[in-house]
DNA sequence: GTCCAGTTGCGACTGAGTCTCAGTATCTTG
DNA sequence: CAAGATACTGAGACTCAGTCGCAACTGGAC
């Protein structure tokens, strides 16, 4: 979870204009735990009567993907959604249940990746690593009933 | 790389009717080294003059990946493509430049994932690694202009 | 206040993937 | 081997995400 005022920041340092849609779609995409989709945030800002247009809010998620403010991932059912997380190198663990990701440390994948490297031959230049469950509180849910 | 006979038998050990489309699909999969779209092949198959539909491709893609015989990943770029594989869990590694897709075994992955799920609080049920890099012959290709 | 490049919204467009439906081919059973 | 049930097929219409071009607008530097 981000807040607003981080993502204005860093479009504003980015050297983007601070635009009214760009700040609305701000506090769209600050304080969501989960990951969402495009059309989420489309229907959310149409909901509000943010008057933003679909080309507006694909740009400028185009532009916080850039700035790493936002990550696109692949959900497993193959739609492309995004997640809002810090700049940092990390990993995306995606509640199948909720939809609530959380961003995980390295903890020892690069290690993994050169080794894939070596056993391959390749020379790894990037990698992705989604992790799909449940979270602890759908699993408490799941436990109670 | 899999052969056209494994892809058929498959099918058939899998419940699948054996029908010519299939058949012609399955020389189609067989013998690619690289990932391949659907839309590859709908070319390939116009190309050939097979006849295939838009529509049977999808559905026997579906059928492949269902088998496991295929499995779907996701191109940096967001494309979706697929690769033919063998069933037994693994990674996929895609050279960025030729295309060409390469499997690695698990070295250590699980680890890091169960590692994940205690930091997190997740059960993480599934989990999907893609690594990008150059493969040995586009490096050594690179390596000699 | 003025100006202009960066940005916006609209609507048309594209391309992947799905759905429907009538016709066809496969497998099974006798 | 014939026949029937039904899984499968191709065509084309359709949907939906994402992009593009363009005229109008606006943030912010001066």
């Amino acid at each position: 979870m981000v807040n607003a005022r981080d993502v204005i920041g860093a479009l504003e340092h980015g050297g983007y204009r601070l635009t009214a849609p760009r700040r609305a779609l701000a506090s769209l995409v600050a304080g969501r735990e989960g990951h969402f989709t495009a059309d989420d945030l489309l229907d959310a800002a149409r909901r509000r009567h943010l008057g933003l247009g679909r080309a507006t809010i694909f740009r400028a998620l185009d532009a916080l993907a850039e700035l790493g403010i936002v990550e696109r991932i692949d959900l497993p059912s193959g739609e492309h959604a995004f997640v809002a997380c810090e700049a940092a190198h990390h990993h995306h663990v995606v509640c199948s249940s909720c939809g609530r990701a959380t961003w995980a440390s390295d903890h020892g994948l690069e290690r993994v990746a050169a080794e894939i490297g070596r056993e391959t031959g390749y020379r790894i230049d990037t990698h992705r690593l989604e992790l799909f469950g449940l979270c602890a509180e759908c699993l408490a849910a799941k436990a109670s009933t």
